[in-house]
DNA sequence: GTGAAAGCGCTAACAC
DNA sequence: GTGTTAGCGCTTTCAC
């Protein structure tokens, strides 16, 4: 049991509890020899700070929370990555939580966070979130809250985001170029803005081509791979079928494939495809898979670090900054213009 | 600013803090009114109790700690889908860390442990772990630790994992079912338990069909996709090269395709593959590829509950369970048995 | 049924 | 340079 105390370092070394305190954390009120033969017991007894009286006292916790909807999508496993590299070069910890797209847990959630658990927050928001009262409420409580990918339009903090409209904008565009006149555009979500660029530039760039949106080719989808399935295979087997897909989400993919394969629909000849995915593996698929990259590290770094920015400096004015970082066309396979016909 | 505090309540409400914190807690001491209007108070002023307090005080933090390897991975991704869900059951929090493979970072992490922070470990080991002080050192300190899936075989404690002998025997199994003389295993690392085990069940299997073990056929694989592509490319382009592939893990994947694609080895008619992931987009590569799936999910959740059943009971002893969920070969094209010739 | 008092382990003013 | 004191917010005896 390491249950060494200050006290306990103090009583053996004849000092103060205050005076070990200052000695560990290397004041200069402290002698040299002080501090030398603090920290020499210190690590002879495997003294480790109780981080909640510590947090008590100074009124800071030295953790954050991650609130993402879920942790099985490559978008935020690689988000989780690249925020928990600047935590931990910071010396934070990082409490992680699953609202499984629930706005209810997300709700019970963010409540706890007005206690003293975390030093801030970082959220990507669920899609059943279509209020934001309860992270008004955190932040009023004085925790900085940084949104990143899925954010609440109509709340004052920093915003990590990438350019959705546009980059849905030139996905729609680039299958147009290649011949597409029906594009289909498949979404899980009707509350979430990013859902709403996304679709917007869907929109946009079929207008601006002369194309008309055909609102029975913008379908809703749901959660399981199963019943994506079967919707899209519903989609596909009518005779005036679209000749383009994008998927505004990473788990359409595989049902994507799995109908047009179904239905002996040839990718790219028949129908062509572009997803919104980070998956390595869009490169080996069958056929390889066009996709919307997100710098998915990127954003999840950089929301750390603007945390950071409002954690060290009381200047919570910075709190507005609203970070935008691109997209990538990364064009492969399943677009390829039809060459002969 | 929600900074009410017990202190505040009672003072509001004429009563002790005493009785605040027994009103809050639902203590049988306290009458029904009193409860009503305590908690009527608190409702209204946004009590939120500090957390860190009350861990202080108790020596319980209500917080585990999940330490893996990296999250970029479809298991990991898995495996804390089931550990948060137990754990949010349970009303405990969930701090992440990350190792990225290093054996430095975990016994840092670890070392933070033994003090209060946490009240259990749930850990999957680095690849470059092959000591295990460090953990001995949490589990001394009273705090149970839980492996899974990478384990230290010298130390005990509760350990969750799949039956990485079998599964590779039979993986190996199937492909010489299916025509393969020549098989080659690649791994990432020497160190892992998981590897020697994956690694006994290949070889048994060959001597068990009567094949010779050739080393080198068992080759060394290493971080990066491009490396890794260079690394396999040069063990398929000798003219005697394998007939079959197992990759004992998932990032091995892409390469592999990508190698065989590039020295136009036809999969499965020149060359087999099977691969230890859980990636769903596995049946819709190019083509579908076998797989060994391990129970992710399954054994995140396991190993949580393990952990919280110590946690609940304070008979340790408890804590030599071992575990093992069975992993699934799921048969797909990469596999195919030659037809024709 | 309610309250006073002590203390979890640490830090911060302020003496000396 | 070192020690004393008080207190972060909560829980827990033990009195009353």
């Amino acid at each position: 049991m390491s249950n060494t105390t200050i006290k306990i370092l103090a009583k053996e070394l004849n000092l103060s509890v205050a005076s070990v305190s200052k000695a560990l954390r290397d004041s200069h009120e402290i002698s040299k020899e002080t501090k030398e033969k603090v920290l020499a017991l210190a690590q002879k007894l495997n003294y480790v700070p109780n981080p909640y009286a510590s947090s008590l006292r100074k009124r800071k916790s030295k953790t954050i929370a991650v609130v993402l909807p879920e942790v099985a999508d490559s978008f935020f496993s690689l988000a989780i990555n690249g925020i928990e590299s600047v935590a931990q070069d910071k010396g934070y910890h990082v409490l992680i939580y699953l609202t499984h797209e629930s706005f209810a847990r997300e709700e019970a959630i963010l409540n706890e966070f007005k206690s003293g658990r975390v030093d801030g927050i970082l959220i990507s928001v669920s899609d059943e979130t279509n209020t934001s009262d309860h992270i008004k409420q955190v932040i009023a409580s004085g925790k900085p809250v940084v949104f990143f990918d899925r954010v609440c339009d109509d709340v004052e903090a920093a915003k990590i985001t990438t350019d959705d409209m546009e980059s849905s904008y030139q996905a729609t565009h680039h299958l147009v170029m290649n011949g597409c006149r029906k594009i289909a555009y498949l979404y899980t979500s009707k509350n979430l803005s990013i859902n709403d660029k996304r679709m917007e530039g869907y929109k946009k760039a079929l207008s601006d081509s002369g194309l008309k949106i055909n609102e029975d080719f913008i379908v809703l989808c749901e959660g399981n791979t199963a019943g994506n399935f079967e919707i899209i295979r519903n989609l596909l087997k009518n005779k005036n079928r679209p000749d383009g897909i994008i998927a505004c989400v990473e788990k359409l993919t595989t049902p994507i494939y799995l109908a047009c394969h179904d239905l002996k629909l040839a990718i790219p000849d028949k129908i062509k495809v572009i997803s919104f995915t980070n998956l390595q593996a869009a490169l080996i698929l069958s056929p390889p898979l066009t996709t919307v990259t997100q710098p998915a590290f990127e954003m999840g770094k950089t929301a750390a670090m603007v945390l950071f920015k409002a954690l060290e400096k009381n200047n919570y004015n910075l709190k507005k900054e609203t970070i935008v970082i691109p997209s990538q066309l990364t064009i492969r396979s399943t677009t390829k213009k039809d060459l002969g016909v």
